[in-house]
DNA sequence: GATCCTCGAGTTCT
DNA sequence: CTCGAGGATC
């Protein structure tokens, strides 16, 4: 630590005093929006900093605003493990629900008051945790799965808007939580360079401010326009924090940390209301993307006597502005030809960009689907993304319907294979009646045999499908059929494309992993028409061999719970045909196998939730949905995918989705992951 | 025969 | 996630 010539004290107070007013110029212009000097006045101070640091590396403070930019890129983004979660919100979409919400909140409460709540605008951006200790900018955190993110540290550092260094008055340990977002006009002009120098472009802001956030090299970061709001703190120590969320956005601003200016105190769900209102007209005229308003009961008190469900707090909800919707055209609309055979109408549209995406294709479902909406080709049609994902056509604007607009024609014949095509009286889908005869039948057999929940085999995916079925690998044996996988080679498979030795190596490995099976996966991976994880689970259950299922009758099959004649029928059918039982013996032969286990008929009434049913919905941190499942089934209890009023509990994992809903309407019971593991300790 | 509960199948984009 | 339809129940 010794160094030849130690700087005189002067220059030390020099430079901390330049420190010191750069922080002070930092705050008037990033927290405040109210300069009192020029950038290029601001800039000398800088200049003047730079000048000692460069000449007395001994005084260069890991703090000081020099230093935003770190010289090293990051390895990798290490984890980091939040010390209070960061909690998700629960969402409100219509008026309603926030009159519910706040209906909730006074019976709990049981006041009849008006609540005050802190309003302000949920910024479409993404989410972090900053450590401050004594004053100093420790650790910045991603969101993550709330409980455990990534340290962005490196980059978030680049931030102007961050403070490296609190104001004085912070306390000593301060864990502040802020929305990290990019103003529009800096993504637009940073995609505008990104195209002039041929590199790619991010699809919107939110995307872009995640991505340049979790740059492993701070200098990319340090180029991108972010910016920040803080919004809440996790957890503190060191001083009293104010009783009211309003009172600690100020306290917050006092630290020199920029709170949004639009945050306002309002009263009862009118206050909301009208603020929602309010922010929606200013929308438009934003520098940055917001989705919606959060509304946060405004005393802390209240909030202690509220808590939480499920991860969210009981008292902040997340008011919604409605879907994007936008207009496009209807440029085709093709058939595709699914497992079963199903003809379904994709609609082809005229690239859009809806809620943050770029969507150019839409499902229309079925022809009676078609007919309802009345689409067309050539018709202008309102697209939207429903629950925020997959794309919907709302409806056709029938004024702008062109002349040459051409009703869709479910084709006679399937468009893949040639095969007529056929609807059965009473059903809604048309069918290929190709059968495996059809090329995209076939495809989507072996995509389902070789899916997550059927074999599993690793790496065997669309792609690679499309290539195996299309081209022949195999001279005179090309694949047809889930056994034909098992023959091919390394070396056959490495002359695909997209396939190197080593992939083509990892998927022989993959295919031989996948012979290790259960005899419920086995089932399922067929493919029987009706027979789905559950239905093939419950075959695999009542007959415990495939040989005992093979010899049963249709009356048998039909003693198998939740089996009807239709399903027993489809189940009878497929395993008499003898291009089927070939398919089966031939997988055998290959090695094919799982467990055998002696027929269990009379299941349930065993363990200890036994009779009781379980939906999951959300993520919850510490085991994924499948492995909870499995717990509960193992404990003898039963999951389903939908709440009914026979749902015992909901169990509501981190964003959960419109189950939870469902589950207060019914008034079933909700568990959070919390109350569900006490429930599995039991 | 009506109604409710489930399961199956298909789907978008990053 | 959503829709359609099979199965169970009254």
């Amino acid at each position: 630590m010794s160094s030849p010539k130690p700087p005189g004290s002067q220059v030390r107070a020099r430079a901390d005093d330049l420190r010191r007013q750069i922080d002070h110029h930092n705050y008037r212009y990033y927290v405040l929006d109210d300069p009192e000097i020029s950038d290029a006045q601001y800039d000398r101070l800088m200049q003047s900093l730079r000048a000692i640091e460069a000449e007395n590396p001994q005084l260069v403070t890991p703090d000081s605003p020099t230093q935003r930019i770190g010289v090293h890129p990051v390895g990798h983004l290490a984890e980091v493990v939040h010390l209070l979660p960061m909690l998700s919100l629960d969402n409100a979409f219509t008026e309603e629900d926030v009159i519910a919400f706040d209906r909730r909140v006074r019976e709990r409460l049981e006041t009849s008051e008006e609540i005050e709540y802190a309003a302000e605008p949920k910024l479409d951006g993404l989410a972090v945790s900053f450590l401050y200790e004594s004053g100093h900018l420790v650790q910045a955190a991603t969101r993550g799965d709330g409980m455990r993110g990534e340290d962005v540290t490196h980059s978030v550092r680049t931030i102007k808007a961050v403070p490296i260094t609190l104001r004085p008055g912070a306390p000593a340990r301060l864990e502040v939580r802020g929305e990290v977002f990019m103003p529009v006009q800096g993504f637009k002009d940073m995609n505008a360079r990104a195209l002039a120098r041929g590199e790619k472009v991010f699809v919107n802001p939110r995307n872009a401010a995640a991505g340049s956030i979790r740059q492993l090299d701070p200098r990319l970061a340090a180029s991108r326009p972010l910016d920040v709001f803080f919004y809440g703190i996790g957890q503190s120590e060191g001083w009293t924090p104010p009783a009211r969320h309003s009172e600690l956005l100020e306290q917050l601003r006092a630290f020199g940390l920029k709170v949004s200016p639009l945050v306002q105190r309002v009263r009862g769900v009118q206050g909301a209301l009208a603020y929602y209102r309010e922010v929606a007209a200013l929308r438009a005229g934003l520098a940055y993307e917001i989705d919606g308003v959060v509304y946060k009961v405004d005393r802390c008190a209240q909030q202690r006597e509220l808590g939480f469900v499920a991860r969210a707090p009981r008292w902040a909800v997340a008011h919604k502005f409605p879907a994007h919707e936008e207009n496009t055209v209807v440029r085709a609309v093709e058939f595709q030809v699914g497992r079963t055979g199903a003809l379904t109408p994709v609609a082809r549209l005229e690239p859009v960009f809806v809620g943050g995406v770029t969507v150019s294709n839409a499902t229309l479902h079925n022809m009676d689907e078609v007919r309802r909406k009345d689409v067309r080709i050539g018709d202008t049609v309102v697209i939207r993304r429903a629950g925020d994902v997959i794309p919907e056509v709302v409806k056709v604007i029938i004024e702008r319907r062109p002349s040459t607009a051409r009703e869709v024609v479910l084709p006679a014949r399937c468009p893949v294979c040639g095969s007529d095509v056929e609807r059965e009286e009473g059903e809604v889908v048309a069918r290929c009646s190709g059968g495996l005869y059809c090329a995209a039948q076939r495809k989507e057999a072996l995509r389902h045999f070789a899916g997550r929940r059927a074999l599993d085999i690793d790496g065997l995916g669309s792609k690679i499908i499309d290539q195996l079925v299309d081209k022949p690998l195999i001279e005179g044996a090309p694949v047809r059929s889930p056994a034909d996988l098992f023959r091919l080679t390394a070396q056959q498979l490495a002359s695909l494309d997209r396939m190197g030795e080593k992939s083509a190596a990892n998927l022989v490995a993959a295919l031989e992993r996948s012979k290790s099976t259960t005899l419920a996966r086995f089932l399922y991976a067929l493919g029987i028409r009706d027979v789905g994880e559950a239905t093939a689970a419950a075959l695999a259950n009542h007959f415990g061999s495939l040989e005992a299922l093979q010899q049963a009758t249709v009356e048998d099959i039909q003693e198998v719970p939740d089996v009807g004649p239709v399903v027993a029928a489809h189940v009878h059918t497929f395993l008499q045909q003898a291009h089927n039982r070939a398919v089966i013996e031939a997988l055998r032969a290959q090695g094919v196998h799982w467990p055998v286990q002696a027929p269990r008929r009379h299941l349930g009434g065993e363990g200890p939730l036994a009779g009781r049913s379980f939906v999951l919905t959300g993520t919850l941190t510490s085991m994924s949905r499948d492995q909870a499942g499995a717990r509960i089934v193992a404990l003898g209890g039963k999951v389903s995918g939908s709440v009914s009023k026979k749902t015992s509990y909901v169990v509501a994992g981190a964003e959960p989705g419109s189950k939870l809903q469902k589950a207060r309407e019914l008034g079933v019971e909700v568990l959070d992951e919390a109350g569900f593991l006490a429930l599995l300790d039991q």
